[in-house]
DNA sequence: CGCCGTGTTGATTCCAGTCAATGACTGTGG
DNA sequence: CCACAGTCATTGACTGGAATCAACACGGCG
């Protein structure tokens, strides 16, 4: 458990405050890990508890019935989820690829907030942080071509990566799920990353892509 | 400004808990009247107040460079914006139609909350709320059909409002509006409304529409 | 070595967008 | 009271971008 948050702080940890929001709970939280496909939890149960991604990346799902799938979000070391579901999960949770996580339960969190009120600010900062990036989404799916959505894309993970030069960008997500998050086909998020790769902005590798060209790529992006 | 109060509680009122969240701070609330276009406030302006909506309809409004426009939700009588905007607002916010807004300091907002638990607390809830409903609004945009669309939006109107049987079910917005919260153009609405009309799913009035099949829209929402 | 899952590419279709014209109302001023 | 302009809604014709359908390539692994 010590080793949990000791790790946490040795990865690149996104949005993180510099002292651990549930810091005070931490001792009480579970370590836990997956395998890749495997789910966390699952839409409308309740919601009992949240979870800390430690290692590897998650995916939140909602499946229509007939089988169509939109991913509202990815979630990387240091993120946080499940916290913003009230009562019940909202989505599903998959690991995307072998994941650790950390286990909290939510009763306990909601407890420590009511008599913490560093938490309680925090816990609302993250939902707000939360929808400002899902309204940023909206923008996207309902306006954006597939260029820009899969341009937008790149620059994000690029951006939570730190904009490494010519580091290569590691996809662990496979081309379903990057088609699923920006509602477009795996075939079309293929033929628009050939496209950059022929134009020379992007190459793409084994386990993700290397962004050659940001400029252009911005561009693209029509931010 | 007991008015405004008052006033509110003869509304139907969305989600308003049975104890005015604001209430401490209400008498040093302004009442503002605005002319049906207006602008509330704009992105990327420092986010100084938020806004009671107490009669009439908002938009929120995220425009790209090129003109394109997304609308991320509509705001009803009973309803807040620019409370979750951190900072800077995240997007523009206009009169749909005539309003009567009612707008507080969010530095004033802040120090009550950091007093007040419950209202951090209802805060909290607040954004999680239209997070749920951002969410929801991203599988609309990155997955439905325009039929679908169209369906899932009268329905949640519908829903806010009552449902009543063969009430005539308003929209104070025009088809431009409704085709940029959809991620459609206006041209598709139209011609989908049209559809349902000639389907006996809808009557189209004069300042809204009638559901005349509320089942048969339900089976077209795919929800 | 050959299977299987994933990725890529090609051919074709189709839903929704674009362009264009017309219609229905509203408000205004003569 | 009516003519007119302006706005918004509707409908039609055509286009186009992305989806769908269909092979095929490739690498990892039993």
């Amino acid at each position: 458990m010590q080793s949990a948050i000791l790790e946490l702080h040795t990865l690149g940890v996104r949005r993180a405050s510099a002292i651990d929001p549930l810091a005070a709970i931490e001792s009480l939280g579970r370590t836990v890990a997956l395998r890749r496909g495997q789910g966390i939890y699952e839409h409308d149960a309740p919601a009992e508890f949240c979870w800390r991604v430690l290692t590897g990346c998650t995916r939140s799902v909602r499946v229509m019935g007939d089988g169509r799938r939109q991913i509202g979000d990815f979630h990387w070391a240091g993120d946080l989820l499940g916290l913003n579901d009230v009562e019940t999960h909202f989505a599903d949770a998959e690991a995307v690829d072998d994941i650790v996580l950390r286990r909290y339960s939510r009763t306990l969190v909601e407890a420590e907030a009511r008599r913490n009120t560093t938490l309680t600010q925090w816990l609302r900062a993250n939902a707000q942080s939360d929808l400002r990036r899902a309204r940023r989404q909206s923008t996207l799916l309902g306006r954006k071509t597939a260029v820009e959505r899969i341009a937008t894309f790149l620059l994000d993970l690029d951006r939570r990566a730190g904009g490494l030069a010519d580091e290569i960008l590691e996809l662990p997500m496979d081309r379903t799920d990057i088609a699923d998050h920006l509602g477009l086909s795996t075939e079309t998020v293929c033929r628009n990353l050939a496209r950059m790769h022929r134009g020379g902005t992007v190459a793409i590798e084994r386990l993700g892509v290397t962004l050659r060209d940001r400029p252009a790529l911005r561009g693209m992006a029509s931010e």
